[in-house]
DNA sequence: GTATTTGCAAATGATTTGCAGTGCT
DNA sequence: AGCACTGCAAATCATTTGCAAATAC
């Protein structure tokens, strides 16, 4: 991915700091400050907290990247991509994007509170594959 | 609701504190730790936060009361109830519940990803009827 | 050169813990 | 009576802020 090109478009600057943790975000798919704080230290021994929030923030702000609040758990970070859903196994904590059709749901729900929906956000729980085998 | 009988049913002892903050819970549907603390001391002024916060993780703990994380705002809580979604309006803030069938969009995401669905957490945002006509 | 960003330390906010006293069963 | 619950104060954890030095453009 050209994350220069992309924080460019979004007015902020290129920092090295920045394209960190994008790429890290990118690797992990979902993830949270402290997992980002643990690794993003790897590469930038000396960068601070306050910095990797501070720029949680402003790509938040900017609609680089989102939040994804997850019951019973830390909310998770994932760069901003194609509407998905999320799965979550509660029993090894894989979680996972789905691209699902969803206009099904958006219709009924549509039609039955008359509200207009611009957004979902969704995230169904249970056992993936393997630990249902176990 | 007879919350003396739910509270015995799971091993809760019954406190004149606890009653309150069920019937203010069942009142408004959902609510923040916040909102439940300006309420609830009201009726016990000498309520503290600590006693709020114990009451809900036992409530938690024992299924009573659930978790709702929304996106970009504190999470509220509400009584167990009937599987159902929640919508929110982005403006005016309205949040309410929503019994839908998820049969279509649970068996699908099974399909797709061979997981054992058995929660669903599903919040649809957009605009309630009032807030489109302004 | 100017504005933004970084990293530190301190401040704030949210939630939890320990403990002595009280209340539920 | 015995254990759980309450309320206080202090502790911990999460996030934000202010500021001086460094960096991006």
């Amino acid at each position: 991915m050209n994350y220069e090109k992309f924080l460019r478009e979004h007015h902020l600057k290129v920092t090295p700091q920045r394209l960190g943790i994008l790429s890290l975000m990118h690797n992990a798919g979902h993830i949270s400050v402290d997992d980002l704080y643990v690794r993003i230290k790897k590469q930038f021994s000396s960068i601070s907290l306050a910095t990797l929030y501070k720029n949680i923030n402003a790509m938040l702000d900017s609609r680089i990247i989102t939040e994804v609040k997850i019951p019973n758990a830390k909310q998770k970070y994932e760069i901003v991509k194609a509407p998905h859903i999320h799965l979550l196994c509660q029993k090894c904590k894989e979680f996972l994007d789905l691209e699902l059709n969803l206009e099904g749901l958006i219709n009924e729900a549509s039609q039955q509170s008359h509200y207009e929906i611009e957004e979902s956000n969704i995230i169904l729980s249970g056992l993936c594959k393997r630990c249902q085998e176990d």
